[in-house]
RNA sequence: GCGGCCGUCGUCUAGCCUGGCUAAGACGUCAGCCUUCCAAGCUGAAGAUCCCGGGUUCGAAUCCCGGCGGCCGCACCA
């Protein structure tokens, strides 16, 4: 199954068996909003879960959780009011509707139109007489779309608010804070999980683009005077797939294959710390379950790039269905926030060095689209294997971690899986019972929502008090003794044991 | 926003062209029986605003118009 047919198809299986579905569908739906149910979120819990474990927990970073909804002179000061909005004409005639910076620079051979701001647009559009590229028709005044949600903070519409389009925002506010707490030592990161809103023009393809979605951001701080990260050598012999900034523009499609060193060396990436992440990056997806071969990283070229942000390489991962999509994007922000901050706020954010001088540091941050990782998880698990469908999620991310089921249900058996269920649960286990319909059934209704384990009990079990284990994958058999399954399973989800460890062979 | 395609139980589909019984089937779900390891079988049950509104008609899931929603392409995705 490939393209489109496997994206329907696992639409259909998330929404068939509870990972998620369009929201508002009793009032007939509203596209770019998603529902996440019970194993959907159980996923997306995980995947978090993931993302700690290899961006925050081993270097001690600090995590936040900042408002959504923010006031205006947030937005006015980190520049996103200026440059999260489009000028957009619409045609008179055919009715088409363009970018009008794009339409200038293309008709009249200019660059970087956008940066010159609305009334230069304006301007320009009248200056150099454009008109529709497409029919000749005269166009209508341009237009702003904001792309990000505004509202009234207050019940009197006091002060204007907007909904954060990143989370980046709070750990800026609070970097004064948060540097505090970390012992006021750089380099130092305030980390992120929460939703964010962007109000897209056209939101589509399921998880991929949503008007609401959860992101997770790291900004971790530097001395910009302090070339070497000292985490880097962790990850400078992981080779990695770059399109760089030159060959994006001279339109390269396939990949240089460097080592990070080589990148950094190179120029490729301008600092090791922005390189040390790109490859914790590659390593989580790869956790995640999707092999190195189809990921790479992509730059952005000056004009795709966002306001804040002096280099971006977006992380992305080859779909079957989609191609290539970007699930992280891998920004160099300078000190362009925390400038932007002093600057509106007037309150001193520069930091001293050992030497008494002070100064801003330099950020660089990877930002990740938790909604697209659970897509991608899904799509890349997707197996069929005799007609029905598995899951192949690694086990550590997989929403149910085993299901407890007796061969048949009658002679005491469910008794006893209902115990050993039991004790599952109790030693923090995600774990599940069932014995409706057949030992098949059972075992294929598992293997489709991913579950890693079944426990059978039989009539051995009366006897020994011995089960089988079922690996979902190679459905392969061990048995082993009841009492010490809450131990075993735990290691083998960690992924510190592998299945053959869990027993004896049948 | 433009264009193309589409919208029927939880899911997948039939019916629509050529208007006419209580909208059919499979899967799933529930109850019961059966069942000693890979979606077995039997009996019964629940489950549909046929996307919404209007029009045509004696009669609309079916024809017409409008809207909403979805998918794809273009544009957009800071």
């Amino acid at each position: 199954m490939e393209g489109r047919e496997l994206h329907e198809a696992i639409m259909e299986l998330a929404r068939r068996r509870g990972f998620f579905w369009p929201s508002f569908e009793i009032y007939g739906g509203l596209r770019g909003f998603y529902t996440y149910g019970n194993l959907g979120t159980k996923l997306k819990r995980n995947i978090e879960k993931a993302w700690r474990r290899f961006f925050v927990d081993p270097h001690g970073f600090l995590e936040l959780d900042t408002p959504v909804l923010n006031p205006l002179r947030v937005f006015k000061a980190s520049g996103h009011l200026e440059h999260f909005k489009d000028v957009m004409v619409e045609c008179l005639k055919c009715h088409r509707v363009f970018r009008a910076d794009h339409l200038i620079e293309e008709e009249a051979g200019l660059e970087y139109v956008e940066a010159m701001g609305e009334e230069a647009i304006r301007r320009l559009l009248r200056e150099k007489g454009i008109r529709c590229p497409e029919c000749g028709g005269d166009l209508s005044e341009p237009q702003e779309f904001l792309t990000m949600f505004q509202t009234q903070i207050g019940p009197m519409g006091g002060e204007p608010g907007f909904a954060r389009p990143e989370a980046a925002q709070g750990m800026f506010l609070n970097f004064k804070l948060g540097f505090h707490h970390a012992r006021e030592r750089l380099p130092f990161a305030l980390a992120q999980i929460g939703k964010v809103m962007r109000n897209e023009i056209s939101p589509r393809r399921g998880l991929l683009r949503l008007r609401e979605f959860t992101i997770m951001e790291l900004e971790l701080f530097f001395d910009p005077q302090e070339g070497q990260c000292p985490w880097f050598k962790e990850v400078s012999d992981e080779s990695v797939k770059l399109i760089t900034e030159e060959m994006e523009a001279e339109g390269f499609k396939e990949p240089l294959e460097v080592t990070l060193g080589e990148a950094v060396e190179s120029g490729y990436i301008k600092t090791e710390w922005q390189a040390y992440f790109m490859g914790v990056s590659k390593r989580f997806i790869t956790y995640l379950g999707v092999p190195p071969e189809r990921q790479r990283f992509r730059a952005h070229l000056p004009e795709e790039r966002s306001h804040y942000s002096t280099q971006t390489y977006d992380h992305e991962v080859y779909l079957e269905s989609w191609g290539w999509i970007e699930i992280a994007g891998h920004a160099y922000r300078t000190d362009y926030d925390l400038k932007a901050h002093q600057k509106a706020s007037g309150v001193d954010l520069t930091v001293r060095r050992a030497d008494g001088s002070r100064f801003l540091p330099h950020v660089v941050e990877p930002s990740f689209g938790l909604d697209r990782l659970v897509y991608v998880a899904l799509e890349v698990a997707y197996r069929k294997r005799d007609g029905r469908t598995v899951l192949a999620l690694p086990r550590w991310i997989a929403p149910i971690q085993a299901a407890v089921m007796p061969l048949v249900t009658r002679d005491g058996l469910p008794e006893r899986a209902r115990e050993i269920w039991s004790q599952l649960k109790d030693a923090g286990l995600t774990v599940e019972y069932e014995e409706k319909g057949s030992i098949g059934k059972r075992y294929a209704r598992q293997d489709e929502i991913g579950t890693p384990i079944a426990v059978t009990v039989d009539y051995q079990t009366l006897e020994d008090d011995t089960v089988t284990l079922r690996d979902r994958d190679s459905w392969r058999q061990v048995r082993q003794e009841a009492s010490r399954l809450p131990e075993l399973l735990r290691s083998y989800i960690n992924g510190e044991r592998e299945f053959d460890e869990l027993g004896r062979p049948l």
